[in-house]
DNA sequence: ACAAATTTAGACACTCTTGTCCAATTCGTC
DNA sequence: GACGAATTGGACAAGAGTGTCTAAATTTGT
């Protein structure tokens, strides 16, 4: 019934309609409730079909689980790649791209619902079903971190930044990013713009004491711009 | 109805013992399974009790569920200020100082099995028991992060540190020296003890080359030793 | 060794959930 | 409006889990 989530055109009646509804209820059910806690009922009533429908559609409860998190691992994915590919190369203003890029990062990939649900299901089902998100862990973290990494790496390259290790350096950026965000997560909230905002640009500040260069030349009062809060 | 509390020894057999036995076992069950995945069978053959046994100490599954977690909350709670307490606050090394004391968090009171249960059962029940989660929220994380945060800027305070607002340099360091921890977390894995090393290192050495003084004087080739591998 | 307390195994009633079946109804399309 | 496909609601059997009850066995304190 709502709009926003796929890229392609949404059916708003009609057979898919009934999938793209049941596919939604049952990501809420079964992050609120777990697996085991998620009953058929409840994701037909949420969804606003019957019972029966959701057996023709997905067969059984746990193909239908299954369902849902190549669904959420595919749309994250995604996200994160398409938001990777706004990374400033060629920053203007390295502290306000990088904060810019750290928001974006944390509202479509990680605050997003999609990054909720996907981040709860993994934490909560992750152990019982090995095999299926082992295939998160490869497309997902395997894939991205290289990805952030290298373009961290052009930017060291390119003299914007002070980098030894790329990877490391990728990993403590988001970490940085995130380090206000941690509490709310962990009680499964969603932080307001606000939060993930004043996050970044702690983290984005710290990380640029870090690893910037320490004296552009070009602008000498910089630096001292970065210490005040 | 007996003996006055011999508050040390650990009984290990009798009916203390069964007590230890079912709280152990029952953590075990709902860290795995979840709570509404959790059955009082498995967890009273995990415990080796029967399962009468287990209505007699804790009356039903939410009474053991409810015990479980404030037994949990008190332990890591413990655990985190005991750990506190060994901060550096007269640092020989400070790097070195700083990275051992990352390490005791994470050994002590994050990875192991305490810190790895509560961690696991918060996100994973934290919404549908807000009051219960409430409480460890305020004995938690709202009284251990101003714990650190008043040593760190003690620790600003003696010149050892250039920061601006220690809290957030707080929430950030713990952040660093988590950062490459997180995949492992995620699927509910235990990081093994150089992987714990590794992270509080490349860490505390960012952080250091954030907030680490510029030039101490006293020892000018310090600054050079933080930035090689 | 005795008495009290605790533990045990099994049976039991009860509830909840899954997944199937089916007849009636509605929907999409021509 | 008519036809086929999809949806609905309700009944249903089977299974699993909770919590209670009991009598017998075991452990504990003295």
């Amino acid at each position: 019934m709502k709009l926003g989530v796929s890229p392609d055109i949404i059916p708003s009646r009609g057979h898919e309609a009934k999938r793209v509804s049941i596919m939604d209820a049952a990501s809420e059910v079964f992050c609120r409730e777990s697996f085991a806690g998620a009953n058929i009922d409840m994701i037909a009533a949420e969804a606003g079909v019957s019972r029966q429908t959701i057996y023709n559609h997905h067969g059984d409860k746990e193909k239908l689980f299954v369902a849902i998190v190549r669904d959420l691992t595919e749309r994250c994915n995604a996200g994160i790649f398409a938001t990777i590919s706004t990374f400033p190369d060629q920053p203007k203003d390295l502290e306000a791209d990088l904060i810019a890029f750290a928001v974006r990062m944390n509202r479509n990939c990680i605050c997003n619902r999609d990054g909720k649900f996907l981040r709860k299901l993994i934490q909560t089902e992750g152990e019982r079903y090995p095999e299926l998100f082992a295939e998160w862990r490869e497309q997902g973290p395997g894939r991205t971190w290289p990805a952030i990494a290298a373009r961290f790496a052009r930017l060291a390259h390119a003299g914007f930044l002070d980098i030894d290790d790329p990877d490391v350096a990728a990993r403590q950026f988001l970490a940085l990013a995130n380090a206000e965000l941690q509490t709310t997560f962990m009680l499964g909230g969603t932080p307001d713009e606000d939060e993930v905002l004043q996050s970044a640009t702690h983290g984005v500040r710290t990380f640029l004491r870090a690893f910037g260069k320490r004296q552009p030349a070009a602008n000498a009062g910089k630096q001292g711009a970065l210490t005040n809060a």
